[in-house]
DNA sequence: GAGCACTGC
C-alpha cells in the first residue's frame, strides 16, 4: 500500500496520511460561511462577483475584450450577466449572450437567474440549446446557450448583430467549440466595436486568451506587440491587470482587460504517495478503507479513467465494506461504493449524486465526468489515478484513439477542487510529489487533438476560407488540417480550389451532423433512402440505445440478436427502429428489448431535425422500404474513407482452442502506418468475417488494435461506383492468409 | 476473445 506525504511535511504517523488541519474543521481563511439565507438578493450581494460589480462595469465600458479569471464558485456565471442587463447593456434591442459547454448547464444557470431577475423563464432570460429554444424575440435580454448553438447562429449572422454582449464562460476548458468560437470572435470584434466580449477562465489560460483577443494584432499581420505589458490597471485595490494606456487612451478599447476574482472554495490539501503504485485501482481502494479508518467525516470521491476500472474498484470496494460490516459495531458508520459514469443510466447516475443515507459514507468511483459535467456534493477526500482516458488523433493514420494518459496539473487542480466545497478537504494524489512536478501544466486544447473536418466545413461555411492564415488560439498540426481538407473534397464538399463546393458543400455544413454522415444523408435521396438514412444518422447521434449498466449483458446480446443483420450494426439500428415504432414508442416494449426508451426518445428528435433540414433543402426524403443495399450504398457514400477490407485471421495466443483475430487494413492504406484493424466485441459482425466493411468510428484500445465499432458489409465493387474519385478499379481483398 | 473518456449542432 502506499504511504503519502504532504509537501513540506514530515511522513504522517498513522496509515502514512496526515491530516493536520482537519480536525478541528475551522482553518479556513476568511471564507463565507455556509449559512441558509432564503433571501436570494442577500445571496447574491454574499457571492465574491459582486464586490466587482464597479470594475467589471467599468472595464467593459473601456474594452472591448475583458478576461474574467475567477475560481469556482465565485458567482460569475450567474452574477455578471445579471449586473450588465441591470447597468442597461441589454437596452437599444440588443441582447447580452453568455455561452456555456454543456446543455444541462444553459438549463441550469437559465432557470436560477430567471428566478433571481424574478422573470418568467423564456421571457426577459432564457436559454438556447438544440431542440430547445426557451427564449422570446424581443423580449429576451440574456440568454444562456451553448456554445455549438452560438456558432449555429453565427451561420445566418455571422457579426451576432443581435448582441451587444457575448460571455463565453468555461474557456478554460479549451473545448472544439470555444476554441472555434473565439477565433471567430476575434475577428468579429475588428468589425464591430460596439461589441464587447467577456471570457471566463482560470488564470492558466488568462494571459494567453488575452494576448490572442488584442485588437492591436488582429489587423497586422503576423506580428504580436510583445510590449502588452501587464501594469497596475485603473482601479486601485482590485486585481485589474489591464494591459491599457493611461486613462482616455483610444488603445484602451483594444487591449482586453484581465480581472480576478477569488473563488469560494476551501482550502484542500493536497498529499502524494511516497513511492509509485503498480495498480491505481487497487490503491486507491486500499487508502479508501484507511480513510475510512480514520473516521474523519465526508464522501470520497475516485477519479478513475473508465467504465471498466469504475466497476472494479466498486466491486473491490463491496468486499471491503463487507469486511468493515462484520468488523464496526451496528452504529459503525458504513461506506458504499458507487460507480459513475456518462453512460450510466441516469437513475443510477442519480445514487452517485444523491446524499447518502444515515450511517453511510459514500464512495464514488467516477470518470471524468464528476471533473467537469457533474457535481457531488459533500465530497471531503478525492483520490486521483492522475490519469484520463482521452481522445487523440493520428493525422498520419487518419484515425481517432481512445488512450489512457496522464493528466495535466491544470486538470488535477480541477478535481483536487471538488473536494473544497462544503468544507477543507484533502486530495490525495497517487502518484509520487516529482512524477506530478512532471505532468504537463495544461491539457492540451481539443483542437489539437481531434480530426478537424467538422470544425474546417464551419468555417468555410463562415467564408473564412484560408485556413492556414486563420488565427487559432491553439493552431492545429498542419497536418491534420491537410487531412481535414483532404477528406472534405473526397466527400465533395471542397471544390479543386478548396472551396466550399455549391450545393453539396453549403448543404452539409448546414447539417448538425459530422461531415462523413452529413455526405451519407445528402447522398441518400440518389439511393431513394432518406428516411433510412435519417434514422441511421439519429441513432449514431446517441449514446448507445442498448440499456447498459450491471451485469445484464447476456439479456442485451439475446435482445440484440433479435434485431441484427448480416448487413451489419447500422441496418441493425434500423430494425431495432422500425419496431420500436411499430410498437408505438412503447416503453414497455423497449424494456422488455433491453433498449433505452431516453436514448430512443432522442433519437426521434434527431431524426425529426435531420428530416427537417432536408425539407428545408429542398429535398422530400423517402423511404426505401426493403431495399437494404440501398440504405449499404448510401451509406457506403458517406463512409468510404472507412472502408477496410478482410486480410486474414492473426493467431496471437498459443491456445489451442483459440481460434484468431480476423484482421482487415483500410482500403485507402494509412500512409505507411502500421495499423491492424479488427471488428469491436460491440458489433453484431463480430463472428462474421465480411470481406469489406466500412465501419463509423474507430478505437485503439491497450492491445494495440483498432477496433472498428458500427461496422456495415459492403460490396467490393460499390466502391468504384460511388467515390470513383478515390477508387479507381474494383477492390478486392487481397488473398492472404493469416499474418505472423 | 468480452466492452464503450466527454461534449455539441
Amino acid at each position: 500500500m502506499g504511504s503519502f506525504i504532504k509537501p513540506g511535511q514530515r511522513k504522517a504517523a498513522a496509515f502514512g496520511i496526515s491530516f493536520d488541519t482537519d480536525r478541528d474543521g475551522t482553518s479556513a481563511p476568511a471564507v463565507i460561511d455556509g449559512e441558509k439565507q432564503s433571501n436570494l438578493l442577500h445571496q447574491r450581494n454574499r457571492l465574491p462577483v459582486t464586490k466587482y460589480q464597479r470594475e467589471i462595469l467599468y472595464l467593459l465600458e473601456r474594452h472591448s475584450c475583458t478576461v474574467l479569471v475567477g475560481e469556482t464558485g465565485c458567482g460569475k456565471t450567474t452574477q455578471v450577466p445579471q449586473m450588465l442587463l441591470e447597468a442597461g447593456w441589454a437596452a437599444g434591442g440588443r441582447s447580452i449572450a453568455c455561452t456555456q459547454p454543456r446543455r444541462v448547464a444553459a438549463i441550469t444557470v437559465a432557470t436560477r437567474v430567471a428566478e433571481e431577475q424574478g422573470c418568467t423563464l423564456g421571457r426577459e432570460v432564457g436559454y438556447k440549446i438544440r431542440f430547445e429554444d426557451v427564449s422570446t424575440p424581443g423580449v429576451t435580454k440574456l440568454k444562456y446557450c451553448t456554445d455549438g448553438s452560438l456558432l449555429r447562429e453565427m451561420m445566418d449572422d455571422p457579426l451576432l448583430t443581435a448582441y451587444s454582449v457575448i460571455m463565453v464562460d468555461e474557456a478554460h476548458e479549451r473545448s472544439l467549440s470555444t476554441d472555434l468560437l473565439l477565433g471567430l470572435l476575434r475577428k468579429v470584434i475588428a468589425q464591430r466595436p460596439d461589441l464587447r466580449i467577456l471570457i471566463s477562465s482560470a488564470s492558466l489560460e488568462a494571459e494567453k486568451v488575452a494576448a490572442f483577443l488584442d485588437a492591436r494584432t488582429v489587423k497586422a499581420t503576423r506580428k504580436r506587440d510583445r510590449n502588452a505589458s501587464s501594469g497596475p490597471g485603473p482601479m486601485g485595490d482590485a486585481l485589474v491587470t489591464a494591459t491599457n494606456g493611461p486613462d482616455g487612451d483610444p488603445a484602451d478599447l483594444a487591449t482586453p482587460a484581465i480581472l480576478s476574482v477569488e473563488g469560494r472554495l476551501h482550502p484542500v490539501q493536497v498529499h502524494y504517495l511516497e513511492e509509485p503504485c503498480a495498480d491505481y485501482v487497487v490503491t486507491a481502494v486500499e487508502t479508501t478503507v484507511e480513510l475510512h479508518r480514520e473516521g474523519i467525516p465526508g464522501d470520497i470521491l475516485i477519479f478513475l479513467t473508465g467504465q471498466e476500472e469504475c466497476e472494479r474498484a466498486v466491486a473491490l470496494l463491496e468486499e471491503e465494506a463487507g469486511r468493515l460490516r462484520r468488523v464496526g459495531g451496528k452504529n459503525a458508520l458504513r461506506i458504499m461504493p458507487l460507480p459513475l459514469f456518462a453512460g450510466l443510466p441516469a437513475a443510477q447516475q442519480m445514487l452517485a449524486l444523491e446524499a447518502a443515507p444515515r450511517n453511510y459514507r459514500k464512495v464514488v468511483a467516477a470518470t471524468n465526468v464528476a471533473e467537469t459535467s457533474l457535481t457531488l456534493e459533500g465530497v471531503t477526500f478525492v483520490i486521483d489515478a492522475c490519469h484520463v482516458k482521452q481522445r487523440t488523433y493520428n493525422p498520419r493514420t487518419g484515425l481517432e484513439a481512445l488512450l489512457v494518459a496522464p493528466i495535466s496539473q491544470a486538470s488535477a487542480q480541477q478535481r483536487a477542487g471538488r473536494a473544497g466545497r462544503i468544507r477543507p478537504g484533502h486530495c490525495l494524489r497517487l502518484c509520487t510529489q516529482e512524477a506530478f512536478s512532471k505532468l504537463q501544466q495544461a491539457t492540451v486544447p481539443e483542437m489539437q487533438r481531434a480530426e478537424l473536418a467538422g470544425t474546417v466545413l464551419q468555417l468555410k461555411a463562415l467564408g473564412i476560407d484560408n485556413m492556414m492564415r486563420f488565427h487559432w488560439l491553439a493552431p492545429p498540426p498542419a497536418e491534420a488540417m491537410v487531412r481535414a481538407l483532404e477528406l472534405l473534397h473526397s466527400l465533395g464538399a471542397l471544390d479543386d480550389d478548396a472551396r466550399l463546393s455549391k450545393p453539396l458543400g453549403c448543404q452539409m455544413a448546414e447539417l448538425p451532423l459530422e461531415p462523413r454522415l452529413a455526405a451519407s444523408l445528402l447522398a441518400a435521396g440518389r439511393f431513394g433512402c432518406g428516411q433510412e438514412i435519417a434514422t441511421i444518422c439519429a441513432m449514431l447521434s446517441v449514446h448507445s440505445v442498448w440499456a447498459s449498466g450491471g451485469g445484464q449483458r447476456r439479456a442485451i446480446e439475446e435482445a440484440q440478436a433479435k434485431f441484427s443483420t448480416a448487413e451489419g450494426d447500422l441496418v441493425t439500428y434500423l430494425n431495432v427502429w422500425k419496431a420500436w415504432e411499430d410498437s408505438g414508442r412503447n416503453r414497455k416494449w423497449a424494456e422488455r428489448n433491453m433498449l433505452s426508451q431516453r436514448v430512443l426518445l432522442r433519437a426521434a428528435d434527431i431524426r425529426g431535425q435531420l428530416l427537417y433540414h432536408l425539407r428545408r433543402l429542398g429535398m422530400e426524403p423517402i423511404s426505401c422500404e426493403n431495399e437494404v443495399a440501398a440504405v449499404c450504398k448510401a451509406i457506403t457514400a458517406g463512409l468510404f474513407s472507412y472502408a477496410t477490407r478482410l486480410e486474414g485471421t492473426i493467431y496471437e495466443s498459443v491456445d489451442a482452442d483459440y481460434s484468431g483475430t480476423n484482421s482487415y487494413s483500410l482500403v485507402r492504406g494509412t500512409g505507411g502506418q502500421a495499423v491492424r484493424l479488427r471488428i469491436h466485441k460491440s458489433s453484431v459482425l463480430w463472428r462474421v468475417r465480411p470481406s469489406m466493411l466500412v465501419f463509423h468510428t474507430v478505437q485503439q484500445g491497450p492491445s494495440g488494435w483498432h477496433e472498428m465499432q458500427d461496422v456495415t458489409a459492403i460490396q467490393p465493387e460499390w466502391l468504384p461506383e460511388i467515390a470513383p474519385h478515390m477508387f479507381q478499379s474494383v477492390t478486392r481483398p487481397r488473398p492472404q492468409p493469416g499474418g505472423t
